[in-house]
DNA sequence: AATAGCGCCAACCGCCGCCTA
DNA sequence: ATAGGCGGCGGTTGGCGCTAT
């Protein structure tokens, strides 16, 4: 059917946000709520385009967004929950309930991926990069028998995430990082991990880093 | 002091899935 | 059954600030 843009492009603001456009919306979306995001713009005044205004809200106006630097422990939760969903951003936001995926995006990008690869692991599998074998995330096949089961697990704790991730949405504030820091005491390592993972003595992964 | 290079991050883009008429 | 609208997601980009030369 072909889709159109999601707004009519002539005439409207793109680029940084200003003070007054923030508080435009700011403003719009305490008192009245977002509603309906394409008529939130020219609810609120503001030359925008509904989905700018809609990111600019969610990554950086509501109220209880945390922002700064990220600490060990939610370093950690990023790096255990992107070791069993891969780059599902908005599910591993779910997990860390005051960080936008954005900005965990952003972190895991900048920050965690580099670290990885220094570490000589690669940063989509979490597997010691050896010989050039890049495996797509969740190629267990070829590891030891002993490994077979940790695959499973991480392949079914990533659904149960997944889900989980999902119900919390629907719950605000249901509890899921309580829920997550259990989990995360109950994942072994990485998935399909080769018998090269630098996490041995405690076998978490916490204890690489 | 000037400028080139690099890293970070806010914001944009395009696609997808869900819902409704 | 399907066309169209909308919200949401992940990948990418551009600009700004910091650092190295």
């Amino acid at each position: 059917m072909g889709r159109v843009a999601c707004c009519e492009k002539v005439g409207l603001k793109k680029g940084p946000w200003t003070p007054d456009e923030d508080k435009k919306l700011l403003d719009y979306v305490r008192n009245y709520g977002h509603g309906n995001w394409r008529s939130v713009p020219a609810k609120a005044g503001l030359q925008r385009c509904g989905k700018s205004c809609r990111l600019r809200w969610i990554n950086y106006l509501k109220p209880d967004i945390k922002r700064g630097n990220f600490s060990a422990e939610e370093d950690h939760t990023i790096i255990q929950l992107h070791a069993l969903l891969g780059n599902k951003w908005s599910i591993i936001a779910a997990h860390l309930p005051q960080r936008t995926d954005n900005e965990i995006k952003n972190y895991w990008n900048t920050n965690i991926k580099k670290r990885l690869i220094r570490m000589g692991l690669d940063p989509i599998t979490h597997k010691k990069i050896e010989n050039n074998t890049f495996e797509p995330f969740g190629g267990c096949h070829e590891y030891p028998k002993d490994n077979i089961n940790i695959c499973h697990v991480a392949q079914w704790e990533g659904a149960r995430l997944e889900a989980e991730a999902r119900g919390s949405k629907l719950q605000v504030g249901s509890g899921s990082s309580q829920l997550s820091g259990l989990i995360l005491r109950k994942i072994p390592t990485q998935p399909c991990l080769s018998s090269h993972s630098v996490s041995t003595k405690n076998n978490t992964a916490y204890n690489i880093f």
